[in-house]
DNA sequence: TTGAAAGCGATACCAA
DNA sequence: TTGGTATCGCTTTCAA
């Protein structure tokens, strides 16, 4: 069934029925109510491809997802959820391109083949060449997190550095002095994640400036290399007492380390970071932590590119988010020095 | 840039690129060469959304994804994954819909727009609207889990009756003779999920087969739920030395649970269930778990669909996986009893 | 207020 | 081996 077939059968021509759907010029009552007739009589929907392939506009965004097998994080779930959710409130679909490999491939499919009209990036690197690809191709996108160049694109990030220099605050208001960070992992780190990089760089720059001992580690993202880092944390610094961690995904492994090494929480070490609020509630003491708004993200990401897409030539809008760090069970007091 | 360009600049129709870019025909080496000699030089690609109307394929396959804000498990985003990689491996792209309300809008959506050649349905209920909606329209899809009418449809889904049997059976091999079932939320058993009600229909069976005491008890997806489960289970029957879950999101909640009752795992109690390999290794101690194969789940259900969608006729075929329950470190001999 | 017809960019049939 | 052209189902301009 289409168009012609709704017209033939409410006796006008196929424009009318056309303008009929999209209300973009008048039609008179009567004819408009015969048409309408017709339609939900037969259940008719346009068909989007023709819809797309005449107007130019495919209503459908672009997502480049993560490859499986890599370790997702809940966060990068919920936003996937609420991208969706987001584009279908602006009748927008959202297609998933594969990265595998670099990336690239799945991108420039959905670029070159024009199957979307914009798209969103996420795992963002602070070099980033699927950035540099679509900023040369013109293409409309935002992503989530910023390269090393912020103001070139539009965005939506969270603030990893302030946040990491809250939970350090914080740990040295309670008066701990020899901290551990316990970053994303190797892979990631020498890609260039740029949320590796910023939370890093926060800090190393709260602990210089709160003149205390800090010490960094990469950390795989999983169980088990949390359970290991925890053991090269405290063979390098057996007097750390607590430690800020980005990695959500091996938090279970940190806390196991902890308890294997006979630390509790938060009586002998204390635990902060940054998570998805759900991860941050399953472990026991629950972490005190800034929650990653991912649902929020997914929503402004949205309407950032709807916005581009709707007024290509106002400048770049960026959005840094900055959670509280919500306060659990995981961080007390500093244990008393063995000094 | 389109078709007509490339012909035009290597001096052919229109048609003899169309047939050099598909193969559909022979092209002479002399003509290829030069058709192919232009697209390399302006890097053409076709039109997805051309072809798609003209081909009457779009070469997209639908996903109904679970709302934002309810709860991902790990399983569900490691088939998203997997799906958008088997689905990559086959040429084909996938498009999300969002699942507002019962989820029938953006079906509707996918399936009367045209905007995908199949569906994969997640989150089966075993009465489901979505699944009539779709057979009835004689849209082309395949789910993940079966309805309460397996025969009718083309599904992959995982054995959670022998599963959950299995653990009971291990149980019950280490002693314990009072076990307790946690299952999903009441809302999704109200709602007829499948995996929910297979689930519990294998504890129940199990229990009476082996002569244990065992009672069954509902569970929100969350950590909170999971603690304040282990509440109502000790309450119930304070000789409880032992439970099955199947409910991954409330696993942290449950362990937290048993640690501020007093009970120690596996020394104390015992539990064990069907969870994602990632979630089972995240708690301390591991869980003795059948790990969800999702991965493969992906791919096979992607597998289904396009054997599907070449082959309409053919009856349907099904995937009943039952992964090994995997011995970690959270079950274990039951302790001697009070009677 | 409405209709006719020219695209949009491919595919594939019919001829040559 | 190749070219011409109808076709897919819409949108939108131009006329009436």
């Amino acid at each position: 069934m289409n168009i012609g077939e709704i017209a033939r059968r409410a006796g006008v021509s196929r424009s009318t029925v056309s303008y009929a759907l999209s209300g973009k010029r008048s039609i008179s009552p009567a004819t408009r109510a015969r048409i309408q007739a017709v339609i939900d009589e037969l259940g008719y929907q346009p068909s989007a491809t023709a819809r797309a392939l005449s107007s130019g506009e495919t209503r459908t965004l672009g997502l480049v997802f993560p490859p499986a097998g890599s370790h997702y994080t809940d966060m990068q779930l919920d936003f996937i959820g609420s991208l969706v959710e987001a584009a279908a409130g602006f009748g927008y679909d959202v297609l998933l391109a594969a990265a595998v490999g670099d990336g690239q491939q799945g991108l420039r499919r959905l670029v070159a083949e024009r199957r979307v009209d914009g798209a969103v990036l996420m795992e963002i690197r602070l070099d980033d060449a699927r950035v540099d690809y679509l900023a040369e191709a013109g293409f409309p996108f935002v992503t989530i997190g910023r390269t090393g160049e912020p103001e070139r694109t539009r965005w939506v990030d969270l603030d990893y550095t302030a946040l990491v220099r809250s939970c350090v605050t914080h740990l040295v208001q309670l008066g701990h002095r020899r901290i551990a960070f316990v970053n994303r992992s190797e892979r990631l780190f020498h890609a260039g994640y740029e949320s590796a990089h910023r939370s890093l760089t926060g800090f190393e720059r709260a602990c210089a400036e709160y003149g205390v001992v800090g010490t960094a580690h990469l950390c795989g993202d999983d169980p088990a290399s949390g359970e290991d880092a925890i053991g090269r944390i405290l063979a390098a610094d057996p007097g750390t007492t607590a430690l800020v961690t980005v990695n959500e995904a091996a938090l279970g492994g940190l806390y196991r380390g902890l308890a294997a090494r006979g630390r509790a929480i938060p009586g002998d070490f204390s635990v902060t970071g940054i998570a998805a609020g759900r991860w941050a509630t399953a472990v026991t003491p629950q972490l005190t932590a800034a929650d990653v708004p991912a649902i929020e993200m997914g929503r402004v990401a949205v309407e950032l590119l709807l916005e581009l897409l709707a007024t290509p030539d106002v400048p770049p809008r960026h959005v840094l988010l900055t959670p509280p760090v919500s306060l659990r069970a995981s961080a007390g007091p500093a244990p008393a020095s063995d000094d």
